[in-house]
DNA sequence: CCCGCATGCGGGAGTGACACCCATAAGAAA
DNA sequence: TTTCTTATGGGTGTCACTCCCGCATGCGGG
């Protein structure tokens, strides 16, 4: 699945294959979320999109399983799953999720502009928007993962379940908001603001 | 938009042609749920749903903008602001949602087998997972005008839009659990849990 | 250095969801 | 009954997405 146990070097030379598929992938994001600016997303067909990438529609999905996840795919959940793994052990849950919302902030804003027309899209084609919240779907679920291994308790804990998806609404919120106010409004404040209103709730746990 | 403002009866008659309607759209949604139970989802084609109901896929269309509506589509929203509305003004907020969702939970219960079989639907297939999601949105935007009219506060307040988003996420939690338990726990049992949860929240608007 | 192999790519054909259009039939109003 | 409105159905077209097959290219072993 993974790279051989003891691999020695930090990293194995990613060799002109991977370096080739990786430039595609990010070519054909970036062609793609240029024409969905210009002249919106539905009137944008995948070939099109694979036309200005220089590829072709087979291509374009074996990168992306469909057109959506163009703009939806990113790496936020494999980032918060990472972060969260390496705080320690004895921390409050609430310390925790500040902490890697925290982390979170500053990648975000590191690509304000690229994530910002992302959001911008998603809020307004109705398609991106549906499976954007089925991306929080996604979240909350790893979410509640991460809460039962850090308090011991069952994964299927139906109080863990309940306070995960109140976490991640308000998180999700507080990102739309984010996104709303065209980044004009510094996304730590409205994540603190988010986290504030649920430290009851996890508190609770 | 709706009936004339003056309509003395209760019911204006409906006339043969509505009558006919109702019942052709429930024959489609009646049909095409047994379809999808009997051979799944993607397997069913709109043809065939259309071809069960006698009617053809031109009309299928005009009574469900998608395919997946057939199954997404129902009235909870509506019922949630009717309810919403006739609740007394000085009622405290969580006051008014247990009052609400024991209304919710009493009309879903009632035909607990046809929302058993949709949800069961909905948690199977990725792609009405994902806009079940979708209604989640739909409902927490709902849920923080209701919240805005109740508390006298603008609709564009963060903290609304905050806790609106929590209460909706356990709800629809509580909701799925529901389904995934198949119905052997009562859904108030989960819904009470689910409001307790988010309590603190609620009373700090 | 070269050769055999695995892997990624492009093209072509096919399916099904959905949009648009127009003719017709069947309630409703006059 | 006649006229008007509204719903239906069929036809055509587009586009997302799938499957398959032949080809090319980077890769590892000799």
């Amino acid at each position: 699945m993974t790279a051989p146990i003891a691999a020695p070097g930090p990293a194995p030379r990613p060799g002109l294959r991977q370096r080739k598929k990786i430039k595609l992938r990010r070519t054909i994001q970036t062609e793609a979320l240029r024409l969905f600016a210009a002249q919106g997303y539905e009137q944008t067909t995948v070939e099109q999109i694979a036309e200005a990438a220089e590829t072709s529609t087979t291509t374009f999905y074996r990168y992306f399983p469909t057109k959506e996840d163009v703009v939806l795919d990113d790496d936020y959940d494999a980032m918060i799953e990472a972060f969260a793994l390496r705080r320690p052990r004895d921390e409050s849950v609430a310390g925790t999720f500040r902490a890697v919302l925290a982390e979170i902030t500053a990648v975000t804003e590191a690509d304000s502009e690229w994530n910002l027309s992302r959001m911008r899209l998603m809020a307004s084609v109705p398609a991106l928007d549906a499976r954007y919240a089925g991306e929080e779907r996604k979240t909350a679920d790893l979410t509640r993962r991460i809460l039962a291994e850090r308090t011991g308790r069952s994964p299927d804990d139906f109080q863990l379940a309940l306070a995960a998806a109140a976490v991640v609404a308000v998180l999700f919120t507080a990102t739309r908001r984010w996104a709303a106010e065209g980044g004009t409004v510094p996304m730590g404040t409205l994540l603190d603001q988010a986290v504030a209103t649920v430290e009851p709730v996890l508190a609770n746990l």
